[in-house]
RNA sequence: CGGGGCGUGGCUCAGCUUGGUAGAGCGCUUCGUUCGGGACGAAGAGGUCGCACGUUCAAAUCGUGUCGCCCCGACCA
């Protein structure tokens, strides 16, 4: 397979000499750059819009607000899923799928619900030349029209629970575009649960919690902060709603996933009833939580670096890239390549074998452009000592230990340790970020420099009212991330003095 | 949706002020030599200048509109 990166301008910096190369790079050499995009501290935003189009993960499309989720970005996407799913199906969800289009009056039966989604709902008017007597949605979230469907479902306590999953793709109408983290239309998982009790769907609403908080740490490496979130971040028509929150390298927060404890709201907007145990007819108790495409949207600008992406190994569409060296009067690396790609994936490994002819060194450039965790370079000394040198991706190129040879025999095992270290140094590197950006501030001078400044993720005791949280948003643009119980019962808010009911993360968010 | 910027071969951009019929570098194709951190030579291909309308003998260049993208804010996953 063919891959063209859009820019390769010729390298402008000194050659290493044919034959000298050796695991030992020289320090010109060791420069972390690459051309095609700009330093990520310099500019986060650049750097960000560069790197998922250069590493091939989107394209913008002709389609406004709308980007094409090229194969390599769908690699990083159906991990996602993979990861997530067999979570699900571990606790006992199914998959569905339910339609796109909602019926205006279907949307309207949440009061709380259509009035949050109002501005940003997509509208069907016309079918064919006939103008449509009632408007349809494109779905922005299908709380609706799962609703209707459990009602219809659900009529004694031995239906409940439903725990119901669907991956789709929803349309809210935004006037900007970034990839993965504002489109028009993104992919996502929503799930949908019907229980007997308050107890049991608040019980679920934490479980998927717990269990995205588990994803994004375990398989992402993107360590979060969790809690519930405040009245004003709620989602419209929910009781409750509980988030996970990552910190980006520009001290703004993402929200990468939430579950609803949607109470019996939105039971009672659809008719959900059962009947119980002792045959009173009652209203049930619904949940839904999602996570996007937007986590892919952290993942890259928390992990990558000057050089690219850097994908976690669990999330890599490919684990580890073989790059056969070959000489004029010596192709045996090419062989050897496909040979010790066929033994990897025959023990497990996503594997590729870079074949194209171009130089090494280009390929190095570009596999590290693409994230890959583990390079794996195949030359004629390697092919006469029987060995493979293993260059990782998680360590600058001057770093001791970023390449290492290894003997074909004991491949498959250090590949495997290689992947795990590499999976759990991505993850404390992003925790150290997080760590060194979280404060506790100590007065309300500055809290608001803090918040003002970006600086993190900013913890004080709060009151929790929303007024309060208004004043900060006006004077600094922050808002609470998460919230989550007071330590010190007679705290007061650090912001206007009243009794603290809880403590608080403020930062400015995507 | 406000404020600012930008749309010219695949990519980055020059040309626009002072209209005259389109350029560079890189990439791409073929052949040869190369290949352990972005190779070199030779020969080629490739653009209705985002789109529409207007001004003009003549528009990439001037005007109006429109679409899209980027950055900064307001809204959201």
């Amino acid at each position: 397979m063919r891959v063209c990166l859009g820019i390769a301008d010729a390298y402008e910096g000194p050659m290493q000499s044919p034959g000298e190369a050796g695991p030992v790079m020289s320090e010109a050499l060791a420069r972390d750059v690459v051309k095609e995009i700009p330093p990520k501290a310099a500019d986060l935003s650049a750097w960000y819009t560069a790197a998922c189009l250069k590493a091939e993960l989107v394209s913008y499309s002709p389609v406004r607000g709308c980007v094409v989720l090229r194969p390599y970005g769908f690699g990083l996407w159906e991990n996602l899923q993979k990861h997530l799913d067999e979570r699900f199906k571990a606790t006992g969800h199914e998959n569905a799928y339910f339609p796109l289009f909602i019926p205006e009056s279907l949307l309207v039966r949440e009061a709380e619900h259509v009035e949050g989604f109002a501005p940003e709902v997509a509208w069907v008017t016309q079918g064919g030349s006939e103008k449509l007597t009632e408007r349809l949605a494109i779905r922005p979230t299908s709380e609706a029209i799962i609703g209707v469907m459990y009602a219809q479902w659900i009529e004694s306590y031995r239906d409940l629970p439903v725990l119901i999953n669907q991956w789709s793709n929803v349309v809210r109408w935004e006037k900007a575009t970034r990839p993965f983290l504002r489109t028009m239309e993104f992919l996502w998982q929503e799930g949908h649960t019907a229980h007997a009790s308050a107890e049991e769907a608040r019980e679920e609403t934490l479980r998927i919690l717990e269990l995205y908080r588990d994803f994004a740490e375990n398989v992402a490496a993107i360590p979060v902060y969790v809690g519930r979130k405040s009245a004003s971040e709620r989602f419209p028509g929910a009781v409750e709603t509980f988030s996970i929150e990552a910190l980006m390298p520009d001290g703004k927060a993402l929200q990468s996933g939430t579950s609803h404890d949607l109470g019996q709201n939105f039971a009672k907007a659809y008719d959900i009833t059962f009947v119980d145990a002792d045959r009173a007819i009652k209203h049930a108790y619904t949940t839904s939580w999602g996570v996007s495409w937007r986590m892919l949207g952290g993942l890259i600008m928390v992990h990558g670096d000057d050089r690219g992406l850097r994908i976690p190994p669990r999330m890599a569409p490919i684990e580890a890239v073989v790059i056969p060296i070959v000489r004029s009067n010596d192709d045996r690396a090419v062989e050897a390549s496909r040979a010790t790609a066929e033994r990897l994936r025959k023990a497990g490994f996503r594997v590729r074998v870079d074949e194209r002819d171009a130089q090494p060194g280009w390929k190095y450039s570009e596999w590290d452009l693409r994230g890959v965790p583990v390079r794996i370079e195949i030359g004629p000394r390697d092919v006469d000592a029987q060995t493979v040198v293993l260059a990782r991706r998680d360590r600058e190129r001057d770093q001791p230990g970023q390449r290492q040879s290894v003997a074909l025999a004991e491949l498959p095992g250090t590949l495997r340790e290689l992947l795990e270290d590499i999976q759990r140094s991505l993850h404390s590197q992003a925790k150290a970020h997080l760590d060194a950006h979280t404060f506790v501030a100590p007065d309300r001078a500055e809290f608001f420099r803090l918040c003002k400044e970006r600086a993190g993720m900013v913890d004080i005791a709060w009151c929790e009212r929303p007024e309060c949280e208004a004043h900060v948003k006006a004077e600094t643009t922050a808002t609470t991330r998460v919230l989550r119980a007071l330590d010190e019962p007679a705290a007061v808010c650090l912001v206007c003095g009243e009794p603290a009911k809880v403590r608080a993360y403020f930062a400015q968010s995507y």
